[in-house]
DNA sequence: TGCAAAATAGCACGATCGTTCTTTTTTGAG
DNA sequence: CTCAAAAAAGAACGATCGTGCTATTTTGCA
């Protein structure tokens, strides 16, 4: 079903060498390829812009060889969500589930993700785009996006809830209020970087965020583990 | 040249009933009814999504009528941003300026632009869709839309470095860092409240809010002026 | 009330869109 | 090497887009 990842059952218990078993050569390997173009040009224009003929005419292919892979434009956007957040996934989530619990794995998370939205600063974030096409547009492609950034989310919250377990953090720290303050940092950077193109707003989104974890730095170790 | 406003110049001079000193009644009229069944549609579906055809139906008209009043789509989108923007200094700016100067101005700004927000969950707001839409795409939309949220930042701004001077933040206060986390707390909220439909959003951001004074309230008096 | 000018409608254009069909080329197991 | 299946191309469709033309209607001063 997916492009890649889920490759468990579902083949196999058929004869000897059913055709299905050799039929993600050639065709496969060009779907990745596409996916590849069209996450560049959905990142840049929006999935809302992302057009087959685009998409044609830079992989040098027809239209119809480019469709045939995906059989509907709906189902390309949500390939591309998918693979978006694989990589997501990839660069700022795992690495930082390898740091310790507690602070370290918040700021690794945080961190990351600011590395990413700076590269994105050139060519654009689907989340964040992705939000404001589907807002009310209800659809299989809105709830690719919906899931992935809950998913994403629910992952922040889950690291500070360990923080405060840890005692990194004071006993009334509120993860979904510090989740929903370090969201809007991220918002903010991507939208005076890339759109107002205000000099400094990484090194800002940093700085709040400091801010945010002083805030609900741990009370009683009058020398505090904080960092 | 623009809707209203800057009517000023570059008309008399001529014979004593110059043709364009009359022609502004019907066509007006018209035109301003068309701009609020643009602006209705922009907020909803995007600048970019607002097309010509869409807008002749609901106003009843036919797309030559629409269109002759612009003479181009970009015209008819830079006519509903300088709209929006004007309503939104109606809004959230002027009644603010009436509050005195310090924290009750900072807090009027930021709890008008909010009751704003509220509003905007069920329609849209064009300052963020048109970021969007625009952050790669320049010419006249993209500065008409960059120039309106500037406007507005600095005005934020100037009302923080007032409340500093008065003494209601502590010397200290970097009014920059605080706009930019309180612009976060705005996208935030629409990100989660309008995409995500997350429950609390808008509490979320006002107890946000309240963090980024406290943080900076003023230092010296022991009983505070804070609040 | 007449009449020019303004406002609106009607129509057609080239372009692009997603999609469907049919045909050709390419692939890869036997 | 053979040959069926897979992959890709080609062509056309209806729809919608912004826009330019030319009529027609409406407006509002004289």
């Amino acid at each position: 079903m997916p492009v890649a990842s889920f490759s468990g059952p579902s083949r196999r218990a058929a004869a000897y060498r059913v055709p299905a078993e050799r039929a993600l050569h050639k065709g496969q390997q060009t779907k990745l390829s596409i996916i590849e173009a069209a996450l560049r040009l959905a990142t840049q224009i929006g999935l809302e812009g992302l057009s087959i003929g685009a998409l044609a005419e830079v992989t040098h292919m027809s239209k119809s060889g480019v469709f045939a892979h995906f059989g509907s434009r709906e189902e390309l956007q949500i390939s591309v969500v998918r693979e978006y957040f694989s990589r997501f996934e990839q660069e700022v989530f795992y690495p930082a589930m390898l740091e310790p619990q507690g602070l370290p794995r918040v700021r690794a998370l945080f961190a990351n993700w600011m590395k990413r939205v700076a590269e994105e600063i050139q060519s654009g974030c689907i989340f964040i785009s992705g939000a404001v096409e589907f807002d009310d547009r209800p659809g299989p492609v809105r709830d690719a996006l919906a899931h992935s950034v809950q998913t994403w989310l629910l992952a922040l919250n889950r690291s500070i809830v360990l923080a405060r377990q840890c005692g990194h953090l004071s006993a009334d720290a509120d993860e979904h209020q510090m989740a929903f303050e370090i969201h809007g940092l991220i918002l903010a950077v991507h939208y005076e970087a890339r759109f107002l193109k205000t000099p400094g707003s990484i090194a800002r989104a940093q700085q709040a965020f400091e801010n945010i974890l002083a805030r609900q730095a741990a009370a009683p170790a009058p020398s505090n583990t904080i960092r």
